[in-house]
DNA sequence: AAATAGATTAACTAAAAAGTTAAATAATCT
DNA sequence: AGATTATTTAACTTTTTAGTTAATCTATTT
């Protein structure tokens, strides 16, 4: 194989690894020799070629929220309605959720340890994704389409429920039967007919 | 001071700085050490009161989530209309939240790894605080008052808003400056405020 | 007040995990 | 093909952290 290509698999699979590794368990949880042998590469290759445990842990926070904004506002054609613009934003925050099945567990993570983690970069990510919903909802109150509603609160309801619905699976599943029926019911139910609903709640909620 | 009472308070000391460690590091970055600094104990008492770090984990989950089902359910009166009871619910979800500093923490985190520590006693709490919002929801639709809707959604988009809400704060304040201007006038708010409006959202959802 | 039992600690050990190094292997260049 | 440069590894050191122990201090009992 060449030179440049193994390197570059190299680190694909480092970050890869160490994704999965810090997703499971954590930051203080993930131990580097896990990772390396995950990546199936000798642990010394990691500090190599990315460096320690915290810089190896900044790379992956990075690139998991870095391309996740412009990835959910590139989706929303400008002539559509308000409500349809809402709904696409519902969609595209759902397929990136899917699209990436370590992010659930990372961000809770961080979220729960204050953020520490959280760069600039992700920072003016993360302000980029609220302004979606904001100018749709400011969109449609001044077409008298919607009522006034603080977009965050709104983000948070549709994220939180994502967020949610993922993590909360694996105890859904282990304690089934105690359940009450209709979680039951949506317990066999996949995640995007959860969505569906999410999305008729909301827009009943802002209509005009 | 009295033998009993030095050891009960010795306990509570333990517990508390347990929880507040575990809140900000997670189980596996909580320092035992860091623990009993903030008891203000030796570490030894730890071992001599409790047991070792995964016991003392699982006792402070449990302390933290075994009361929370019974103390919700308690404040809603059997003559109320659904709406007003999804309303005490709704207020109920999140005064527990705001005397608990350090649930969302917790709760994030072990739902991140998968919730292996909840126990059996904890999954019927979280069975029961479920079937709140599900009776409701029952009989508002056999009301008239309210439309067919899934009460574990409803539950997870209301709590999820909550937790993020409360675990967004410090980012939030942190890059205050770029956020867009709603979001900024929300940071000024409480949370109750963000409440009335979820409760607002939620019933204009719902209602038939 | 002397003896006893329980609370508490300082100092220790053992284990685990992060991080390093020098040597081996493989690709590239002349 | 031989020299050179980059990749990769096995084996190591260092640091951190959980857990223990034996001694000390303090309340209780006789």
């Amino acid at each position: 194989m060449e030179l440049r290509e193994k390197r570059d698999e190299s680190v694909r699979r480092i970050l890869e690894a160490a994704m999965s590794v810090f997703a499971e368990e954590g930051y203080s949880g993930a131990r580097v020799d896990e990772i390396a042998k995950r990546a199936g590469l000798n642990k010394a290759m990691i500090y190599y070629r990315i460096g320690d445990k915290l810089v190896l842990y900044t790379e992956v926070i990075h690139s998991l929220f870095g391309d996740i904004g412009s990835a959910i506002k590139g989706n929303i054609p400008a002539d559509a309605t308000p409500e349809e613009k809402l709904k696409i934003y519902i969609r595209g925050l759902a397929l990136t959720i899917a699209d990436h099945p370590y992010l659930p567990g990372i961000m809770m993570r961080e979220l729960a340890s204050g953020g520490g983690n959280i760069s600039e970069l992700v920072a003016e990510d993360f302000a980029s994704i609220l302004s979606i919903p904001a100018n749709i909802l400011t969109e449609g109150v001044n077409k008298g389409a919607f009522i006034k509603t603080n977009p965050v609160i709104l983000h948070m309801m549709v994220v939180g429920f994502m967020m949610f619905f993922r993590t909360t699976e694996p105890v859904r599943k282990r304690y089934f039967e105690r359940l009450p029926e209709d979680v039951r019911i949506l317990n066999e139910k996949s995640i995007s007919e959860g969505v569906n609903e999410v999305e008729r709640l909301v827009l009943r909620a802002i209509k005009a």
